[in-house]
RNA sequence: GGCGUGGUGGCAGAGUGGUCUAAUGCGCGGGAUUGCAAAUCCCGUAUUUCGUCGGUUCGAAUCCGACCCACGCCUCCA
């Protein structure tokens, strides 16, 4: 027996590598920002939730449960905005891009969180917690009806984003005039005052219509399901300054206690080797790729093959590699399913229930080895093939622990193989197929490849094996 | 301007003092197989080389300095 591993993660506020155990010795409390619903999400987006989902996987088969909380952000400008232009309400307009979300995530096999909070029903949440800071003197109401948070009532600001409060006055009063009438330039806004654009999207609260800011969200709603301090938080970099500050800032004036303990942020995609953006068309979404003829899996795979703290250069050749390496990897499966005697396949959750040391994991031990060392996947990756080389060239070496590593590494990366079994052809090309098959037996082979074009040019490819063929989709 | 990240083979991407003549994948080249293919399998594929120039060290892709280049954040963009 080995010692159970940790996984080990970097934490943005001390820049090092922290271990994630569950501070109630039971569960980590893991909170996301979630997308904002106004248009598909596009594969940066997804970058960050599938690592995430992956950050989940990894912990949960290391045995340690996770509650998982991801807001939806359904009130701000854009939504309101793009609903208005939709001629649709505010709740039909965001309902109908979550829904499109979720059917993206669960393409790309993203594990749903428990919780999904939305930030237009967390309304009363969110006018509580800016009660409480009032009442302690860290926010006040512009004469608009606008509240702000008083930057300067809260020293320890700038401690994730090594921002120091001189600079961020500088910058920002460099900055042309804001439209709201705060005190000072770095204060940001809690309760954003209705304005007539806003249309009927506004809420009452004791310092009068409007609506929340968007940062007090996701401090509202992680204390309500997670408790004023909780294990770990996630978002994109760009998200380090100002949101998570802001977060952070509002919450533990709020709370008086800290807030997240460590901080997860995944660096940025980039498409063609530069920042993904409208105007140079290289925005994807997952519809965009899979109109290209790219799988779900696929891009998922793609996503992943770089490190979440590097760059990762999405190319449309690069994504290309995945479908090799997907099938490879199902072959495998099927190969190691079969040298174990057939085992029911091991559902994610029971696989979670198992004692996954490095023992029970045969030769894909150090794959799931580098995903516990700061989530690794390049390095698993890799670690996964070299076992598959291994196990390819000596498949009588293959064991049980092979198998069940496989596939807790398989989930683990949240990979999903595409089918082994040969679709079932059309009777019509099943009949071409047959009248190919005696062609050749007949040796007649200028028959037999015209056979094999007109079934081609059906949508079909014919492989021959020993003594008869196979069919699959072209 | 401030803060920060990174420059490794055709591409992607590990490796952070010695086991690196640098993992792994894609691609590419050769071979086996095949009537020819496809699929599959096997072999090869950076030959003191890891942006450039110096330095530290018995020893550096890995540490230090300078420079060049790319990129990110500082704008309610993951």
């Amino acid at each position: 027996m080995k010692e159970p591993q940790t996984l080990r993660i970097h934490d943005t506020l001390t820049d090092t590598l922290q271990p994630v155990l569950p501070a109630d010795g039971k569960r980590v409390g893991f909170y996301c920002c979630g997308p904002t619903v106004y248009a598909s999400a596009h594969i940066g987006n997804f970058r960050t939730f599938i690592v995430q989902d992956v950050f989940r996987r990894v912990l949960e088969l290391s045995g340690t449960p996770v509650k998982h909380v991801r807001n939806i952000t359904n009130v701000d400008d854009k939504t309101i905005k793009a609903s208005q232009d939709q001629g649709q309400s505010l709740n039909e307009f965001t309902a109908y891009w979550t829904e499109k979300f979720h059917a993206d995530c669960a393409a790309m096999n993203l594990l749903g969180p428990q919780i999904e909070p939305g930030a237009v029903e967390h309304i009363a949440e969110q006018i509580e917690m800016i009660r409480v800071l009032m009442e302690k003197g860290h926010a006040y109401r512009a004469e608009d009806g606008s509240v702000y948070f008083r930057v300067e009532s809260f020293p320890q600001y700038g401690r994730l984003s090594k921002v120091s409060e001189r600079e961020l006055t500088t910058t920002t009063t460099a900055r042309s005039e804001d439209e709201y009438d705060r005190d000072s330039l770095a204060d940001f806004a809690l309760w954003k005052a209705a304005k007539p654009e806003d249309g009927d999207n506004f809420w009452e609260s004791p310092w009068g219509s409007g609506r929340p800011g968007w940062h007090l969200e996701c401090s509202a709603m992680s204390t309500k399901y997670l408790g004023p301090g909780f294990d770990v938080h996630s978002g994109g970099i760009d998200l380090t300054f100002p949101h998570h500050e802001n977060e952070i800032a509002q919450s533990e004036a709020c709370t008086g206690e800290t807030f997240a303990r460590l901080w997860l942020h995944v660096v940025h995609l980039m498409v063609d080797g530069r920042k993904m953006s409208k105007s140079l068309g290289n925005m994807y979404t997952l519809d965009d790729l899979k109109a290209k003829g790219f799988l779900p899996a696929e891009v998922r795979y793609g996503l992943i093959a770089g490190h979440y703290r590097k760059h990762l250069n999405f190319t449309l050749p690069g994504l290309e590699a995945a479908r090799p390496n997907l099938q490879r990897l199902a072959r495998l499966d099927r190969q190691l399913h079969e040298a174990a005697g057939h085992p029911k396949l091991p559902k994610y959750a029971a696989l979670c229930k198992r004692d996954n040391n490095p023992d029970a994991l045969g030769r894909f031990a150090p794959a799931f080895a580098s995903l516990l060392d700061n989530l690794n996947v390049p390095k698993a990756l890799g670690e996964t093939f070299r076992a598959a080389g291994e196990l390819e060239k000596q498949p009588a070496a293959a064991t049980e622990a092979d198998y069940f590593g496989l596939r807790v590494l398989l989930e683990a990366l949240g990979l999903e193989l595409p089918p082994v079994e040969v679709e079932e052809a059309p009777e019509e090309i099943r009949a071409l197929a047959e009248a190919r098959l005696q062609a050749r037996a007949d040796k007649d082979f200028a028959k037999s490849d015209e056979l094999r074009d007109e079934i081609l040019a059906l949508g079909w490819r014919v492989k021959d094996v020993k003594g008869g063929y196979e069919l699959e989709p072209a």
